[in-house]
DNA sequence: GTGGTTGCAAAGGTTTTGCATGTGC
DNA sequence: GCACATGCAAAACCTTTGCAACCAC
C-alpha cells in the first residue's frame, strides 16, 4: 500500500515510530471522500479499533500535518478538518457547500506569489494557502 | 469620525440599531495595529467599559462581519481573529510572525480566479481568501 | 411602548493535559 | 529495556445560550 510506504518513510525520516494507530488514522483520511474533523475521524477509526483514544486522534493528525501527509483546513467558522495529501506542493479547492476537496497544483499560484513579493515584499506561505468557494457541481445546482 | 459614519450607515441599511457597545467594538478593531481575537477585544473594550459582556463581543464581531466592516481570519490553529476592513472588496496579507495585516486589492486575485474557474469549474469565494506568510519586516529579520 | 440588545451566569462542545499502562525499536 | 505512544478521565478552553433588565428607535 502506497500510503503505508509514505508513512513509514516519513516517520523514519523524522525519527518517529510506526504504530497501528498512526496507520489507521492515515488510512481513514486517505479513504475519505471529503475532509474530516477530529470527531468524524475518531468515529471512522473506531469502526476498526473500538478502544481508540480521543486524544490520539488529535495527536496523530497534528503529526501527519507535520510530516506533510495531511493538511489542516479551517473549513468554516468553528470547524477544523483534515485532508490527506501528497507531500508535493499543491493547494486545495474546498467546496463550502458540499465539503469536497480537490487538488490544484502549485503552478496556478506562482504568478500571484510573485506579485505579492514584488509589490508588497510579502513572502507567501504556500503551505497555508487554500481556496474556498463552490465546486462545479454545487455551482450548477 | 469616518468609522462612525460607516457604522451607522451599515446598521441602518441592515435595519440594526446603533449602540455604544457596537461603536466600542468597531473602534477597538480599527485602532488596533493587528488582528484581535475575542479575548483581546474584550480586554480592549473593557478599558473604557468595565462591565462589557463577553457574549456581546462575540455577537458584535459577527455582526460587523455580516455588515462587511470586519473580517474573520483563522490566523493559525485554534486562533480566530478579526480585523476591521472597508466594505470594498480586498484581501489581507497576514504576517504569521508578527500578526500584522495589510490590505491588497482585489485585482491581484482576478487572474487566479479565472484560472480556477476555467480549469476546474471552481467559483472562488473572494470573501474567504486571505494570504498568510511573512511581511517585509519579519522576512528581513 | 416595544422589540431588539445587553450583561450575567451557566451550559455546551471541543481540544488539551497528566499519568499509568502498553509497545515499537 | 527504554523511551515513546496510547487510553482514559479530568481539566481547560473558547463559544453559545437563556433570560431578566435595559434602551434605541
Amino acid at each position: 500500500m502506497a500510503d503505508r510506504h509514505r508513512l513509514t518513510d516519513r516517520l523514519l525520516a523524522a525519527g518517529e515510530r510506526l504504530t497501528p494507530q498512526r496507520e489507521a488514522v492515515l488510512r481513514a483520511l486517505t479513504s475519505a471522500q471529503t475532509a474530516l474533523g477530529p470527531g468524524e475521524l475518531l468515529a471512522a477509526v473506531r469502526r476498526q479499533h473500538p478502544h481508540f483514544g480521543r486524544a490520539t486522534v488529535f495527536r496523530t493528525v497534528e503529526l501527519l500535518v507535520r510530516l506533510g501527509l495531511a493538511q489542516r483546513l479551517e473549513q468554516s467558522h468553528r470547524r477544523t478538518v483534515y485532508v490527506a495529501c501528497a507531500p508535493e506542493h499543491h493547494h486545495h479547492l474546498v467546496c463550502q457547500r458540499c465539503g469536497s476537496v480537490q487538488d490544484v497544483d502549485e503552478g496556478v499560484v506562482t504568478p500571484l506569489a510573485k506579485v505579492l513579493q514584488r509589490a508588497h515584499g510579502f513572502a507567501l506561505d504556500h503551505g497555508a494557502l487554500d481556496f474556498y468557494g463552490l465546486c462545479e457541481d454545487c455551482r450548477s445546482a
